[in-house]
DNA sequence: TTGTAGGCGTTATCAT
DNA sequence: ATGATAACGCCTACAA
């Protein structure tokens, strides 16, 4: 492979000429400057990058630790992944890939090893074990943990989705609403998004004076069958429905409509999930919904600010960014 | 953070020493390995990165290009993307990410730069734009080429899997079937998956005197309503169902149900999508499979043993491997 | 505006 | 079985 001294050598200049010219640290004559890129693009130079990391100290590479668990929704994994790996591109970083397996050893390996300037987690926990093993690890997390202090965190702000539901709601007239949740045991360990969401839903809900019910749910047929089965039999008045568990949305609308209730005409349905599942029902979904890909965007900015300042030598600054939902009205939501 | 030098310094040798002891590439007494080991445990350390790709000519990374469309099913996508993580670190290996957006150029910019010595192409069209860019890097395909000479691929054996599903159908009895597919613009691309699932059930169900009518169908309510409608109008008399479009489940089962017809009693349905999707289906449904981890963890030894060989100096051997799907019978299909 | 030279941490080739 | 030493390719003071 071409090396630094070969465009050098092309251009008719010193190695660290090209070095300057493709930095940019330090200003280079327009005349030389061409002859390096015309070098650079005929030889196809890219510098290598072991030599660069061990030479620059950085090695232009941030991890991604993403979850093995499948309980969440996956594609919107995915979609992060892609959109951190686009932005990483922005600032001429690569992404590296970490599943949790390697749990908080893999974090410290990459510390040791200077594979990676920093490093964003995925699905943080409140309790995370991985933080701890961060150490002066440069990174950006997607999920609240229990004390973000002195971290940089991105995550949807699910309190406010909870509200926007109830808001929508009690606009429409509904005076007994259900919120269909995750299964049981995410409320008992006690998830950061389970939770902050029905806070928020709860609050609003009771600011606007309506009556409601909380299900967990296992996102089966049957599950959705039970958790509907006892709103009903507790509640029969009950017209709002907010679900956030992707798969008791098509069971829902299903046995809503053998139980012989129209959507939206005697019951409004409103999902916390992705634009793309919510359009892909029938009716279409009125939903609230946060973007993957900023989240994944902002947790890059937030990386880079601080990879950037710990070169500097300056103190990285925390950082919290909660992003603010939307509210999509379709089909699935009307007055009463 | 500690050098191999430090190591050495405090385990009382030199720092080829310490290489040699953790590579194994040359004897080294018990003793002396003892105490290396023990100052490599309290010192936490771990080779640099970047110093050990530019000495030994090897990063210790795979690049995984990941597609950035989202036409395909995502979770597979990154049940894939997981499995090639888990498998490459089982060899040290760490796994770099990046998508389509770069093109071709992603490739040489790996490349030129060492940054990887091998490459794991996801998502593979019959004629790959990518393939061309890959020069000397070592690669393995998931999916297949139109020319897969000299390269190593995998990818599930599709023409199997309608044949399975043939065969499954024609065991019970059914003499009319139809294939529920993929959108016409899939087709009409000539996608190597679709038309070999198509040219294996085609045949198997020649095979058994079938009857059968392919219909494309976009994954939404209303394209599966319109080709069930058109197969129902051309052949009242079909009763069994393959369907190959994960959005079309959900509605077929529904449209089906709503058209007075029981599944099985009245209609048999077989799905050619993951186990999950299948389970969380009420009737469970019948499905043909093959394993996304698998298709990982194979790519993984395919450029592993690439990269071996290469580095030896060898010619890598191509190797084309085709998974055996799986049928596995759920409620959703029975005898007629 | 440009060139020279030292060093980054490993691996691998010599020796011993 | 172990040690010294020369690359590996780049970055960045320091000189000019």
């Amino acid at each position: 492979m071409a090396t630094i001294a070969d465009v050098a050598r092309a251009a008719g200049v010193s190695p660290s000429t090209v070095s300057y010219a493709l930095s940019g640290k330090r200003p280079v004559s327009d005349e030389t400057r061409r002859r390096i890129e015309r070098s650079v693009a005929e030889l196809g130079y890219h510098p290598n990058a072991g030599a660069r990391a061990l030479a620059g100290k950085r090695a232009h590479i941030i991890a991604l630790a993403v979850p093995l668990r499948t309980d969440v929704y996956v594609p919107i994994m995915m979609e992060i992944a892609t959109s951190v790996t686009v932005a990483a591109r922005k600032h001429s970083y690569d992404v590296l890939l970490i599943t949790n397996d390697e749990g908080p050893d893999g974090i410290r390996r990459l510390t040791a090893s200077g594979l990676a300037d920093g490093v964003i987690l995925m699905d943080v926990e409140l309790d995370d074990k991985r933080i701890p093993a961060l150490g002066k690890m440069q990174a950006a997390l997607i999920g609240l943990p229990e004390a973000p202090g002195g971290l940089s965190c991105v995550d949807h702000d699910f309190a406010a989705a909870g509200a926007l539901c109830a808001d929508h709601l009690a606009d429409l007239g509904h005076r007994d609403v259900a919120f269909i949740g995750y299964a049981p045991g995410i409320y008992r360990r006690h998830a950061g998004y389970a939770e902050r969401t029905l806070v928020g839903f709860r609050a609003r809900a009771q600011e606007h004076g309506l009556r409601f019910l909380h299900r967990p749910c296992e996102g089966t047929y049957e599950g959705t069958a039970g958790a509907l089965g006892r709103i009903l039999a507790d509640r029969p008045e009950t017209t709002g429905f907010v679900v956030q568990n992707e798969g008791a949305i098509g069971p829902l609308l299903n046995l809503l409509r053998t139980s012989g209730r129209t959507v939206p005409e005697d019951a409004s349905v409103i999902a916390l999930c992705p634009e793309r599942l919510a359009e892909q029902y029938t009716p279409a979904l009125t939903a609230v919904t946060g973007s993957a890909k900023e989240l994944g965007r902002i947790a890059v900015e937030q990386v880079m600010s601080r990879i950037s300042a710990s070169m500097c030598g300056e103190q990285p600054a925390d950082d919290l960014v909660l992003l603010p939902p939307t509210l999509t009205i379709r089909e699935s939501t009307g007055p009463i």
